[in-house]
DNA sequence: AAATACACTACTATAACGGTAGTATTTCTC
DNA sequence: GAGAAATACTACCGTTATAGTAGTGTATTT
């Protein structure tokens, strides 16, 4: 039960542009890819679904590039994980309309339900301030303790399959 | 984000030899399959892993079949759905050992370390007597009720793709 | 005009998913 | 001992998703 790389290098990527969002200037994938070490042209390909549910707005030509679609406060993780790739819905049967003449005593869908719940419901509290934000004031600790050299990426590296 | 089917039905495997456990014989995958309307060669495979896990013990030659490894209450679902599809690590970074420098401050790292807690605490809440025994009670009421036939399967038919 | 950046479409290799199928082996029953 | 019924083991297969790469076009700035 692994994440797809779709939703943690989309995370990523708006998380690099809320992390920059002061600069007041689209800030482009090709920036973004180098810096995050992220394959340009699959990020071309995700940034379509991000700019599809707006939150990216894109600018084109010269100099142009990516900005928030709106405040990094009013984008929560959940936005950027259902935008790339698609609603959490572990069964068919957690869907609303679902056909099953059992949904509402089925202990099995009740257990499911819960933890999808549970995972909507955390992906909700974050917003991409909130996660930038944090980790800009630990990487701030983390400097002056000596830790990690300043300006680092601060979102993990670390992909969902090869380390 | 969908679950695959064999998570469920090997879930649904299980809660029917927990079901059926007080017949104190073995019970056979065509049985299973019939009654719980699942293909009888993937089922084979299925209960693979979880007899390598140990949580059913088989017995060859005709009146063969499978029974419970122990005591239902004391297999969780997520005993289940670990033999079947293997550890709930949505990131190669939230593994214990993982080689992440950022490890400890990266926030959306704490996010998802969260969301998967929070599925693996579910997930071993519940026990096979209680998604069985719950819905036992369950179908009574309902069958008190004139809602449903009795003996019906109470585990949901629904699976995680084709409705 | 050239450079830069998004936009759109197509392609591809690999793996996982969700099975089906054949055959061998064990064991019970008659 | 001959079936019948069950697990055991292995191989195969079509479809889909994943994780990209690649080519080309278009807009915009300098």
């Amino acid at each position: 039960m692994k994440l797809s790389t779709r939703a943690i290098y989309s995370l990523r990527l708006m998380i690099y542009l809320a992390d920059h969002a002061g600069r007041n200037t689209p800030i482009s994938l090709k920036e973004i890819s180098q810096e995050q070490n992220l394959p340009f042209r699959y990020l071309e390909q995700l940034v379509v679904a991000l700019k599809t549910a707006g939150l990216v707005k894109s600018v084109q030509g010269k100099q142009g590039g990516y900005i928030l679609g709106r405040d990094a406060q009013d984008i929560k993780a959940l936005d950027v994980v259902e935008a790339s790739m698609g609603h959490v819905e572990l069964l068919k049967c957690l869907e609303p309309d679902a056909p099953c003449s059992f949904r509402d005593v089925c202990t099995s869908r009740r257990m499911w339900g819960m933890i999808q719940t549970r995972i909507t419901d955390i992906l909700a509290e974050y917003s991409l301030k909130d996660l930038s934000e944090s980790d800009m004031k630990a990487r701030l600790e983390q400097t002056l303790l000596g830790g990690v050299e300043t300006g680092a990426a601060m979102i993990c590296d670390c992909r969902s399959e090869s380390s």
